[in-house]
DNA sequence: TTGTAAGCGTTATCAA
DNA sequence: TTGATAACGCTTACAA
């Protein structure tokens, strides 16, 4: 049933059709009329066809928003600020992971008619991929990419995350690092050893693990066992955190008393564990948010806006007790 | 930059650059023509027109899959088996969250030109508005409103958890039931309620929660120091059990020693909490799987497909003390 | 207030 | 091996 059968049925015009359902009749077609069109279209279960909509308009009304996994609820909150703003323009946001949950690597990109991409927390050869063509923003990726960008500034929540431990007397501090490919861990890795060397007398190590939680718990274990001299871990996100009271607990060690744990992220699990997690929140709803906003302003030039983090300190970090 | 374009500049048709384009050029368009089209569209940045192609194709190679919200990693596991699927049959799979991160109600639903929805564990309301026009599959939702559905046996679940708990010689049952209007949570509550009918002398409550882990917590923990004489709780997903393990904490409660916790889901969460979360484990990637292939089987009969859940032991659950 | 007709960029049929 | 041409279903000047 297409818009030209509608019109045949009812002895209209294709026109009358179109500007009723479009929803733009006002002034222009009787309410009658009107009506009688609504009610065959409901009757007789037309349905618009968005591909023909979508190649006469030009545009879509849809952005997609790329993500490394949909394991991580950091991403269900940047798709809400994305999706709040898009909302009020008229853009619907649809979801695309890059890779499954199982990590197997990337899907084949659907075959998908969008107006832009906002590529979060991928790879610079991910966003080189993706990049052909249609507009894009990366959230929390590389800036020097060469195209606009959203980002928060992880390096200084790293530094306050150590800064912290620091002042509280840690001398052995364990980074657990994600071992994925993207900007916003590189950009941990390298706060993390360059704060370091600015604290004398303090020794940092890092610990590279996998986004799959019974592995990770696994090689935390193993490496808090093997070295038993590190008093914190500053963890790449909180599920990582996560697994390290696993590991800590597996180890018969305490949180706080015997190891101090932080994360990133602030996901609702950080608040909920026992003991609660102090992390370093990142505000992902906003990232959305600025990223949209910021594909709307469809700036030709490359703007790069930087978000602030936040330090929530809860019950995971004391003093060292060794 | 359009094929015609393309192909003017080239100086050949329309014919040749789409057959180059779309791959089937072999034996009909000479190699060496093949080569010059393509360096050119790379050259001179050409790129496809989605919209144009699906209105020709009168299809889009796209399925949406549609979930009540992005937080819950149970969804990336059904959207890694659907898309699994997809691939091989040239079918990229998007997600479509019904509603924010912060429950506040849908999104309106992006203008998307696709070939189906798969509907995962949204209400009969939702179904009832998703379902025009496109071809939909509902997973884990109500097998009766019409449509070809796959669903989990969680009924079966639930009688596993509750009689488990019974044999072990508990005696007042809580059930932390989610406060969403959806098939699979209410399949649990009517099979609470039921087995528990069958036990003598045992005592069943229940408790609506929230998805919100702070908000959740709270509750249960009300609920558990009102009525101390609940010595296991049954919750509906892993999640809300993470919050009924903060709760049992804030009162002091040990766990499985003071309370037994059992949850749904199995996810990755589950074996990293101290200690181990004893849970009905929802075959989420399989869901996905069955739901892509149900679409991609095209069944114009309302096929119904239930797959069987598994009861994981693990550390959460043991004999009570009071 | 309603109708006519052109055109969006692609693919498929048929002819050369 | 390549090219001309007709759809696909919709929106929107412009004409009536």
């Amino acid at each position: 049933m297409t818009s030209k059968d509608l019109a045949r049925t009812l002895g209209v015009s294709q026109t009358t059709v179109s500007l009723v359902m479009a929803g733009k009749w006002r002034g222009r077609i009787s309410a009658k009329m009107a009506k009688k069109v609504l009610d065959a279209a409901d009757d007789l279960g037309y349905r618009l066809n968005l591909s023909a909509r979508n190649l006469r308009l030009g545009r879509t009304g849809t952005v997609m928003l790329v993500v490394p996994s949909l394991t991580n609820p950091h991403f269900a909150d940047v798709h809400s600020g994305a999706a709040r703003v898009g909302a009020d323009h008229g853009i619907g946001v649809i979801v695309y992971p890059l890779q499954g949950e199982d990590g197997k690597g990337p899907f084949p990109s659907p075959r998908q008619a969008i107006d832009g991409v906002l590529a979060c927390a991928v790879s610079a050869g991910s966003i080189d991929v993706l990049r052909d063509g249609v507009a894009m923003i990366a959230l929390d990726s590389d800036p020097d990419a060469g195209i606009c960008s959203v980002t928060m500034d992880v390096g200084a929540g790293m530094r306050s995350a150590v800064d912290h431990l620091v002042r509280l007397g840690h001398r052995e501090i364990l980074h657990v690092r994600a071992e994925r490919d993207a900007w916003t861990f590189a950009q941990r890795t390298e706060a993390f050893g360059r704060r370091l060397g600015a604290h004398r007398r303090v020794r940092g190590r890092s610990l590279a693990v996998p986004f799959d939680g019974a592995r990770a718990r696994e090689r935390i274990l193993a490496r808090l066992r093997d070295d038993s001299s590190v008093t914190a871990v500053i963890c790449d996100d909180d599920n990582l955190a996560a697994c390290a009271y696993s590991a800590a607990h597996g180890l018969g060690l305490s949180i706080p008393g015997d190891l101090s744990v932080i994360g990133f992220d602030d996901l609702p699990l950080a608040s909920l564990m026992v003991p609660a997690l102090t992390t370093v929140r990142l505000p992902a709803h906003e990232l959305g948010r600025l990223g949209m906003e910021q594909f709307l302003r469809n700036d030709t030039v490359t703007a790069k806006t930087v978000m602030p983090v936040e330090f929530v300190e809860r019950a995971s970090v004391g003093p060292p007790r060794r």
